[in-house]
DNA sequence: GCGGGACGATTCATAGCTGAACAGAGCGCC
DNA sequence: GGCGCTCTGTTCAGCTATGAATCGTCCCGC
């Protein structure tokens, strides 16, 4: 939790703020059903495809790196949320399956970012959240 | 650059990606002049201050644990950008001096900053600065 | 004066992230 | 069929962050 310091208090910062707190809100929510956001990205992802899933294809739809999800993966495993299991179509490919605990933490986790999604959309009034989303649109 | 994945795109997560991006700018920013979000936001503490600030002092104004200004005093001084000087009047504490490489980098790094700065608020339409400024206070 | 709690920095383990380098497997093209 | 390019996952080194545990120092109250 690195502040950029500056005196002056310009919106970008309030806008870096404030993803900050929310951020952790969600890590805090997250946390009491045993995941984090990283955890609950590929879970949630793996619920909803219904299917194993390559990890390179993974880390596209995470954006992110592929040896960050190998690592991912790697404590998914040790947690008992996912299992890897070979592509007989490919021999290259490791894909990732979810097990039973991880649809049940997906489940927990996604009623848990709800929560907090819930009580954030409540703190915007509703007349300006479309704004919001139009001006935060164009940060690029 | 893990994320939340959900289908929807409620303004909650706009804001979490528009904050990403932004942080993302900002880094790429500071690289070219060697730096990071971290490391600027301490060399330009020091700066500003004026004079040697203790660790604990740093790891309250960047609100983040002792243990990790520990760490990013450790990289700095290999960096050559802050010295390790001890407190005379207190032996526990040891106070982090700005070295003149460390000075040229954080005023460099303030210009990096600040263009990122201007450019990012010349995205926002003017009359939605305020609003946007009112609505992100909220979230705490 | 001194014993014990408060405080400062460090170390360690852990999590999450990146990018470079690598090995093995697939595949197109000659 | 085999050469080379491409793609996959992994490993490794490095950065940033946290929290627990440790050690030395400070200082209050007795």
């Amino acid at each position: 939790m690195n502040r950029p310091a500056g005196k002056a208090d310009p919106v970008m910062f309030s806008l870096l703020e404030a993803a900050r707190a929310l951020e952790h809100r969600l890590e805090s929510a997250l946390a009491e059903v045993g995941l984090s956001m990283a955890k609950y990205g590929v879970v949630s992802e793996l619920a909803r495809a219904g299917e194993p899933l390559a990890l390179s294809e993974l880390a596209a739809r995470q954006s992110c790196v592929r040896s960050n999800m190998t690592q991912l993966i790697d404590r998914l495993e040790a947690d008992g949320l996912v299992r890897r299991v070979d592509d007989p179509t490919d021999r290259r490919s490791v894909r990732a399956a979810i097990t039973r605990l991880g649809e049940e933490r997906a489940a927990a986790g996604g009623r848990a970012m709800k929560r907090v999604e819930e009580e954030f959309a409540a703190s915007i009034p509703a007349r300006d959240r479309a704004v919001l989303a139009r001006m935060l649109s164009g940060v690029r």
